[in-house]
DNA sequence: TATTGTTATACTCTATAACTATA
DNA sequence: TATAGTTATAGAGTATAACAATA
C-alpha cells in the first residue's frame, strides 16, 4: 500500500541529505587527474554518451547556463579532448565532438571512478547501487520537468533571461 | 539473492548521477530566503538537530574544513541566528547555539523545503522518498568511514593538515 | 528582431597556509 | 609542543548581463 501525497514527513530529511551529499561529490572529484576538474569530466561523459552536439544542447544536458558551459567547453577544447567544428546548417553554432585523446581520457576516468567506488562501496550489493542510481535519475527528472515551466514562460530553460 | 562485490557495471552510472545531482541542489538553494545561502541553512539545521556544540564538532558534521566552517558560522552569527559563548572548560573553544531568531528562520526554511519538494515530488510515494533518504545516508556513511583512514594517519579528519 | 555563443563581472563554496590564544 | 579557532589567499563553479555574429 503506497501513499502518494501523504504526510511528507521526510521532506526535511531529504533536503538535509541532498545538502550533505556534497562531501561525497568532492571526494569523488579528488580522484580525477590533474587538468581535469569535475566539470570537464561531465562534459566529456555527455559527449561520449550522446555523440556530437551543439553548445545549447550540452548546456541543456548539464542543466547549467550556456555561459558556464562555454567556459567548460573551452577548457577541454584547449587540452585537445574535444574539437569544435562549424555547423554547416547554422554558422552561429559549433558542433562539439570527442577526440581520440578525449576518449582515452574517458577510459582513464572510468577506471578511477570504478576503483574509487569499489573501495568505498565494497559492502553494497549491485541491487543497492542500482536502486540509488534509479532514484537519483528519477529525482533529476522530477525537478527537470517542473523547471521548464517554473522559472519563466520560455521553454528554453538554461538560457540567461536576457536583460531585465 | 544479492551479489556483493559483483560486476560493478553501474559504478560509472552512479558517478554520472552524483555529478548531475548538483542541479537539484541548486534548485533547492533558490528557494532559500535572502541573506541565507545554503551553507547557512546547513549550519542552522545541524545546530537544531544536535544541540549546542563547538566549531570542531560542527566542521566534522558538515564534512568541511574548520576554516570554511568558521566563515559560515560568522555569517549566521552576524545575523543573530546563533550565539557564540566562551567554553568554560576550554578558553580556546566557543560553544555555538541557536537563538530564538535562528529557530524562527528554521521554521521558515522547513516550510519552504516542504513546499518545494511537495511540488516537485508530487508523484513520489513516501516509500520512494524514504528509500532515497536511506540510500543517501548510507552513501555518506560509506564514504565517511573510509575517509578517516584514507587521507592521513590522523583520526581528526576535517582539519587543515597543518603546514607542509 | 531573435538567437547562438562568448566574455566580463560578481557571488558562493571550498582548501591551504599563516596566524592568535590558549592548553 | 600541540590544539581551537580565525583570517588571507587562491581556485572551482555558477549566474547575470553585455556583446558579436548570424538567422
Amino acid at each position: 500500500m503506497e501513499e502518494p501525497m501523504a504526510a511528507h514527513s521526510q521532506y526535511e530529511e531529504l533536503a538535509r541529505q541532498l545538502s550533505a551529499i556534497g562531501a561525497v561529490k568532492r571526494e569523488m572529484g579528488r580522484m580525477l587527474p590533474q587538468e581535469c576538474p569535475p566539470a570537464s569530466a561531465g562534459v566529456l561523459t555527455l559527449l561520449d554518451r550522446h555523440g556530437e552536439m551543439r553548445m545549447s544542447q550540452l548546456a541543456e544536458l548539464l542543466a547549467i547556463d550556456m555561459s558556464v558551459t562555454s567556459r567548460h567547453v573551452a577548457h577541454v577544447a584547449e587540452r585537445g579532448w574535444i574539437e569544435r567544428k562549424p555547423d554547416p546548417a547554422d554558422k552561429r553554432s559549433r558542433l562539439l565532438r570527442l577526440t581520440p585523446s578525449g576518449r582515452q581520457l574517458l577510459d582513464e576516468l572510468a577506471e578511477r571512478y570504478t576503483q574509487t567506488l569499489a573501495r568505498y562501496l565494497h559492502d553494497w550489493t549491485d541491487t543497492d547501487v542500482g536502486h540509488l542510481v534509479e532514484l537519483l535519475a528519477r529525482l533529476r527528472t522530477s525537478f527537470g520537468d517542473c523547471r521548464i515551466r517554473a522559472h519563466h514562460d520560455s521553454p528554453a530553460a538554461t538560457r540567461t533571461p536576457a536583460a531585465g
